[in-house]
DNA sequence: ATGTAC
C-alpha cells in the first residue's frame, strides 16, 4: 500500500484518487482526501490537512471527513471539505459551512455564438461594469426596504417572481426552486438584515466575478445536449454570495455557540470548529438563520442575472428571450443541508466511521459542504424534473486565465462523497502572497494580449488577488472528479468578458 | 468571503 507522510500526518492510498486518514485519537471517523499525486502536493502545502482531521471530531460525524481534490485552508474547516453529521444525535458547525452561506455560481445559457460578441468585448464589459454592483459595500439593483429584505429571506426567488425579477423557467432549474422552505427570518439579526438591504443584487469583491464565456468542447453529447450546451455558444457564469448579511449571520451564530456550548468546544482541536448540538435551541436558530441567507444569495444571483439578461437587450437591440437567455443551473458552495443518506452504523444503530460499520442505514444528516458542491445523479428525486434523466448540472469556475468546466452528478457521489464534488479550482496561496506575487494592471495587459479575455474591476488588488497564477489546474481537479465518478465532465468553457469588485 | 478589527 501507497503511504505518504505530510508534515506529521500519514495518508494510506486507498485507491487510486483515494487518500485515507486512519481513525485514531479524538478522530471520530477516518477522513480521506479525493486528489491526483499532485494535487495532493499543493492541499499538503498548508493547514488543510490538520484542519480536515480536526473536522473529524465533530460529535457525530459519519463515514468520512472528505477534501475535494480543489481543497485548501479554511476558517476551521476547509475548503473543500465535506462533512455530514447524525442531525439527531450530531452536530451544526457555522465554521463547517463558511462565512459566505451559500456563496455559489450560476450559469445562464444564450443562443448567441463567439462570432456574435467577438469585437463588441469592450462594450459588454464597459455596459455590464455599468449595470451589474460590484466591490465591497452597498449598492444593489434593487433597494431592499424592511419588507423587501423579509419577503427576500422568506420566499427566495418566489419574492423575485412576484417583483418581475425572475420567470417561471428559473425556478424549475435551480436547487429547491430557489426557496429554502426552512427559512427563518426572525433567526437573523437586525444587523445581519442591514447590512444585507442595500446589497440587494450585488457581486460583492474577492473572488466574486461576472463573465460572459464560450464553450470550447462537449464531452458527452447527450447530456450536453440536455443542458442545451454546444461549442462557440457563450454562456453567462455569475459568482457570488450573501454578501455582508450572510457573513454576519455567520459571526453572529459562532458568537452565540461559543458561550452557549463552551462545554462542546473545549473537546475540540480548534475553537474555530464550533458548533451547536442537535436538537439544541441554537442549532435550530443557526439553521433557520443560515437557509434564510441561502434564500438571499439566491435572490442575489437571481437579480444580476435578470440584468444581465436587460443589458444584453440594449447592447444587442433584441429581448432577451429572443437569444434564448435561459437559467441552466445556480449551485451552492457553501450551505449545510438536511439530506437523507446511506451511513455506516454499529451493531446498536449507531453512526460509526471507516471499516468498523457493521451494517449501513439510512440516516437524515447536516450535510455541511464548504467549497463543495452538491452532485445528485440522475434518478434522485432532488434533481429537477429537467435533469433527472442525466443527473445535475455542476458548475465547475476556474481562473480568469483558464476557464470553466460544467459537470454532471456522477453515479458515485452517492456512495463516495455524500453526493458531492469539487467547486473551482482552488487557491494555491494566499491574497496576501497573490499580491505580492502580481500586478493588477499587468495582469489585466497580459489577460487581454494572450488569452483575448476582458477583464473590468473596481480594484487593481482585486484582480493580483485573482490572477490565473493563484488557482491550482481546474482541469486537474476536474480530471479526479471525472475519474471518481462523483462529477463528469460535460462542457469546458472559456472566459470572454470578466467583471469583478 | 467581509463596512479586510473589539
Amino acid at each position: 500500500m501507497t503511504t505518504r507522510e505530510i508534515d506529521g500526518i500519514r495518508l494510506e492510498q486507498v485507491r487510486e484518487y483515494v487518500w485515507e486518514i486512519p481513525q485514531e485519537g479524538e478522530m471520530r471517523v477516518p477522513a480521506r482526501v479525493l486528489a491526483s499525486e499532485a494535487l495532493l502536493d499543493e492541499i499538503g502545502d498548508d493547514k488543510t490537512l490538520q484542519q480536515l482531521k480536526n473536522a473529524t471530531h465533530l460529535p457525530g460525524m459519519t463515514d468520512h471527513a472528505i477534501c475535494m481534490p480543489d481543497g485548501h485552508q479554511g476558517y476551521g474547516f476547509p475548503v473543500g471539505g465535506v462533512g455530514a453529521t447524525d442531525a439527531e444525535n450530531g452536530c451544526i458547525s457555522p465554521g463547517a459551512v463558511g462565512y459566505d452561506i451559500n456563496c455559489g455560481v450560476r450559469m445562464m445559457r444564450t443562443n448567441l455564438t463567439y462570432d456574435d460578441v467577438q469585437g463588441r468585448e469592450e462594450e459588454l464589459v464597459e455596459a455590464l461594469f455599468a449595470n451589474v454592483p460590484s466591490g465591497l459595500g452597498g449598492g444593489g439593483v434593487v433597494d431592499g426596504d424592511k419588507e423587501t429584505i423579509e419577503g427576500v429571506l422568506e420566499r427566495g426567488v418566489d419574492w423575485a417572481l412576484e417583483a418581475g425579477w425572475a420567470v417561471p423557467a428559473d425556478l424549475e432549474h435551480c436547487e429547491d426552486e430557489g426557496r429554502r422552505p426552512d427559512a427563518d427570518p426572525s433567526a437573523v439579526s437586525q444587523k445581519a438584515k442591514d447590512r444585507g438591504k442595500n446589497q440587494l443584487g450585488s457581486l460583492g469583491s474577492g473572488n466574486h466575478f461576472l463573465e460572459i464565456q464560450r464553450v470550447t468542447d462537449t464531452y458527452r453529447d447527450d447530456v450536453a445536449d440536455a443542458y442545451g450546451l454546444e461549442p462557440d455558444q457563450i454562456v453567462v457564469l455569475i459568482h457570488c454570495g450573501s454578501r455582508g448579511l450572510g457573513h454576519q449571520t455567520c459571526t453572529d451564530y459562532l458568537r452565540k455557540i461559543e458561550k452557549e456550548h463552551g462545554d462542546l468546544l473545549d473537546s475540540l482541536p480548534d475553537k474555530e470548529l464550533a458548533a451547536a448540538p442537535a436538537g439544541s435551541e441554537l442549532a435550530e436558530a443557526y439553521y433557520g438563520a443560515m437557509c434564510a441567507c441561502i434564500n438571499f444569495a439566491w435572490v442575489n444571483r437571481q437579480l444580476i442575472m435578470h440584468r444581465v439578461r436587460q443589458v444584453f437587450a440594449r447592447v444587442f437591440d433584441r429581448s432577451w428571450e429572443s437569444m434564448d437567455m435561459h437559467l441552466l443551473y445556480d449551485v451552492a458552495h457553501n450551505i449545510a443541508k438536511k439530506e437523507v443518506h446511506e451511513v455506516g452504523v454499529d451493531p446498536e444503530g449507531r453512526p460509526i466511521g471507516g471499516g468498523d460499520a457493521a451494517d449501513r442505514e439510512e440516516r437524515e444528516l447536516y450535510v455541511h459542504r464548504k467549497g463543495a458542491t452538491r452532485a445528485f445523479p440522475a434518478g434522485h428525486p432532488e434533481v429537477p424534473a429537467a435533469y433527472r434523466d442525466v443527473g445535475q448540472p455542476i458548475i465547475i469556475p476556474g481562473s480568469m486565465g483558464a476557464g470553466s468546466y460544467v459537470l454532471r452528478g456522477g453515479e458515485s457521489s452517492l456512495d463516495l462523497t455524500f453526493g458531492s464534488t469539487a467547486h473551482g479550482a482552488g487557491r494555491l496561496m494566499s491574497r496576501t502572497q497573490a499580491k505580492q506575487e502580481f500586478w493588477g494592471e499587468t495582469v489585466q495587459d497580459e489577460l487581454r494580449e494572450q488569452n483575448q479575455v476582458y477583464v473590468k474591476a473596481q480594484s487593481g488588488a482585486t484582480v493580483a488577488e485573482e490572477a490565473p497564477g493563484v488557482y491550482k489546474d481546474v482541469d486537474e481537479v476536474v480530471r479526479v472528479s471525472d475519474a471518481l465518478d462523483i462529477g463528469d465532465k460535460v462542457a469546458r468553457t472559456y472566459p470572454v468578458c470578466n467583471i469583478k469588485g
